[in-house]
DNA sequence: TATCACCTTCGAGCAACTCGCAGTCAACCG
DNA sequence: CGGTTGACTGCGAGTTGCTCGAAGGTGATA
């Protein structure tokens, strides 16, 4: 049993985003304790973990609120819910592909700053 | 020279989000031809794509146009821009990392989707 | 001449946080 | 026993970064 501080820290979200889903219903069957705080079992842990990925993939709380709703619906749901992941894999395979990109535009400007800052020094000594 | 929608299909942008970015003075220098529409060359198209870079890297526009302005500066702010590059470096790598895992996450899923789509139906033939 | 296919500005709207206040409760400390 | 600390609560307002659409200008084509 996790609570809001603790379930914020492991996920590396923060404490109002974790309340913000979970106001929003994105974690079905959440438990609260005798003070009303909200306390995250593995279950719970598992949706948050679910709806912090799918939100990377760019999906929307809306969209994401709906796949929720269809895994609490049973089995005669598996195939919508497979077309969503479907459709998130992809988003998250060209994902990737952009941040590859990314890493190596940003490395190749750092480095470029770095050399340049050699060759002043080098120039310029103290 | 591209136009705004030449300039958004090439980098993925939408021409809104390419206008936005221009009028919050993140493209210096633009060129507008004699209808005042905006005229991307070379530089414009790369300072576009170091914004939307960096943008992606979870850095704020305001802190985006304090790089550019670094940029338009000289030599004597280039160890600030290092700096700067190295922390998005940092934060790059971070978001490939975190891109592998989600991609995981999520083939893991849509994998279980699919066998469980293949048993039901093999359970219960046409 | 009119209908496109562009472009322009501008202001409103929206999603997803993000912040901070006021208040409750439990635990510890002098 | 009073006081402080710290973690929680709800809630409403503020911010960022788009996103959309209206209203209008320009130039090429039918």
């Amino acid at each position: 049993m996790y609570t809001v501080k603790e379930v914020a820290a492991l996920l590396d979200l923060t404490e109002h985003t974790v309340r913000y889903y979970t106001d929003k219903g994105l974690v079905p069957n959440l438990q609260r304790d005798e003070h009303n705080n909200r306390q995250f079992d593995k279950a719970a842990v598992n949706w948050l973990l679910c709806v912090k990925h799918l939100r990377h993939c760019g999906m929307g709380l809306n969209d994401i609120k709906t796949y929720i709703s269809l895994c609490q619906e049973g089995d005669a749901t598996v195939s919508e819910r497979y077309e969503i992941m479907s459709k998130q894999q992809a988003a998250a395979l060209a994902q990737l592909e952009e941040a590859k990109r990314r890493v190596a535009y940003i490395e190749e400007k750092a480095n470029r700053y770095f050399d340049l800052l050699m060759k002043m020094k080098s120039e310029n000594p103290i």
